[in-house]
DNA sequence: ACGAATCCTG
DNA sequence: CAGGATTCGT
């Protein structure tokens, strides 16, 4: 059974974790690249053995512990300053000090990525002898015996042994030493920018509501109340989401003004993409930095949108992965955890919700249901190489799509009919319809994206079908949604042959 | 029979 | 949005 992530859970990472960590999994990749993570680690190991005082992955380590340590040290100084008086001319200053701890933080990783690498194409085939070896010994190795003993018997396997019990002490402090030095910084950045971001100017009921009701007027369906606060005018958004991050490259501009090119989104796909940065272990450098850029620049983005700003960390939502809905204590254990893993997680989130992102903006969203839902499946494992949880997970999330797609519009068909609409000419779907608003509150609730046009109009003649269907009660038919699915499956646009093309792989 | 889509539920 | 059951299409 594949395993697909189901996202609210507390125990998501480390669902996520087993998955990743799965020897037995189907996916033979994964099982690959982890080999060849034990395997590296293991030389880093041996490489330690053998000469404690003159190997670089040592004085690695210690570098990432100094730099952690400065960093809290650093924390605790600060933290004794009273958060007012700073004064607020220096914001800019602090998110820049900030950053550049990320980047050096970002440039240890490297530093640390690329020993391992090193040693690990030098030896990994001797490395395999020896875990050949060992195997043999599996039955005395079912003690599952542990780091916290750690064993140094002479000879043979018992000395393998405590080389696994080093290993495995070493590759743990590693990975939680450096990452929560990450931690810390990113902590401290979210928060900078989260006190920073300009005051959102929401938009009350007002000016925006008063539109809104020009299509169905008289009953706006249940629940218009929700959410409707946070929408949030979009000048003031750009603005703030520019200023406080003179980065040459901005990695997350995910269209918030305008809809992006294809190219632009395609591009972002290829260069941060495809997920698995830490599981493939194979990444380039650029890898390892971006999610954190994406993170931070994220969190920036919707702090502006929320028009609110949440306690403690960045807000769930300010991570922008609409499908997966973290709570607080989700995101908690994230910082908790520290994880290299983690790491990867949120950029494997990230990237799937890019990819999403652009599907709904490339499909006007996804009305359509068929041609382009297999174009881009075939995509995701193909050429993306996304793994079937990433997969599923769309695939599921497009099918909900379209079941929340077709039960608005028959509710609103069924509206405008007990509203006494008899022509249905006079059906409509506008940006100002509920309708539209009740789409968009679920499916681009930040108004990440402009919806295209073209959207309007498929969504007002499905509006049309079901309302004529309805009116002629077809609905008594009990498949009588599934003429009306043709139909709106033949007002697809074709997928352009540009965006099949393998020139963009 | 099997994979995909839909329905139903939480 | 995700998981599971059910139905659909081949």
């Amino acid at each position: 059974a594949e395993h697909t992530l189901s996202s609210n859970s507390a125990d998501d990472f480390a669902r996520e974790e087993q998955s990743c960590l799965s020897f037995k999994d189907e996916d033979l990749s994964v099982s690959e690249h982890l080999q060849a993570k034990r395997a590296r680690v293991e030389n880093i190991i041996r490489g330690m053995a053998a000469s404690p005082n003159a190997d670089g992955e040592a004085e690695s380590e210690c570098e990432a512990v100094r730099c952690r340590r400065d960093l809290l040290k650093e924390n605790k100084r600060k933290q004794r300053l009273p958060q007012h008086q700073e004064p607020k001319t220096s914001k800019d200053e602090e998110c820049h000090k900030l950053k550049e701890q990320l980047q050096s933080m970002q440039r240890l990783l490297h530093q640390l990525q690329e020993k391992i690498l090193h040693v690990h194409d030098q030896n990994y085939s001797e490395s395999e002898e020896r875990e050949d070896a060992r195997s043999e010994h599996s039955s005395l190795r079912l003690d599952g015996g542990h780091k916290d003993r750690v064993k140094v018997e002479p000879g043979g396997f018992g000395s393998d042994r405590a080389m696994k019990n080093l290993k495995e002490t070493l590759k743990c402090e590693l990975t939680r030493t450096v990452s929560e030095s990450i931690d810390t910084v990113f902590k401290k950045l979210s928060t900078t920018l989260l006190n920073q971001s300009s005051p959102c100017h929401n938009l009350s009921d007002s000016e925006e509501n008063v539109n809104s009701r020009h299509c169905f007027e008289s009953h706006g369906p249940e629940h218009q109340t929700e959410a409707l606060s946070l929408v949030v005018r979009k000048p003031s958004l750009s603005q703030a989401v520019k200023r406080p991050f003179p980065l040459h490259q901005t990695p997350f501009q995910m269209g918030y003004n305008a809809p992006l090119h294809d190219s632009q989104i395609l591009e972002h796909l290829l260069k941060y993409g495809p997920h698995s940065t830490f599981c493939l272990e194979r990444s380039s450098p650029d890898s390892v930095e971006r999610p954190w850029e994406s993170l931070a620049m994220r969190s920036k983005l919707s702090s502006g949108h929320l028009g609110q700003h949440q306690t403690g960390l960045v807000s769930v939502d300010a991570l922008c992965l609409p499908h997966i809905k973290m709570e607080r204590g989700d995101l908690q254990s994230m910082a908790e955890r520290s994880s290299f893993m983690s790491l990867s997680i949120s950029f494997e989130r990230s990237v799937s919700s890019t990819l999403k992102r652009y599907c709904i903006q490339k499909r006007s969203w996804c009305y359509n249901l068929l041609m382009w839902f297999q174009t881009c499946r075939t995509l995701f494992n193909g050429q993306f190489l996304f793994n079937r949880c990433i997969t599923s997970q769309l695939i599921k999330w497009f099918s909900n799509f379209r079941e929340f797609f077709y039960i608005q519009m028959e509710k609103f068909a069924r509206q405008a009919i007990i509203d006494g609409v008899n022509d249905v000419k006079d059906v409509s779907v506008t940006r100002e319809s509920e309708l539209f608003r009740a789409l968009n509150m679920h499916y681009n609730k930040a108004n990440d994206f402009q919806v295209p046009d073209r959207f309007l109009e498929v969504a007002e003649v499905t509006l049309q079908e079901f309302f004529s269907a309805i009116s002629l009660s077809k609905d008594s038919d009990p498949s009588w949604k599934k003429a009306i699915y043709k139909v709106i499956c033949k007002l697809d646009s074709v997928v352009p042959e540009d965006f099949k093309s393998p020139s963009y792989v």
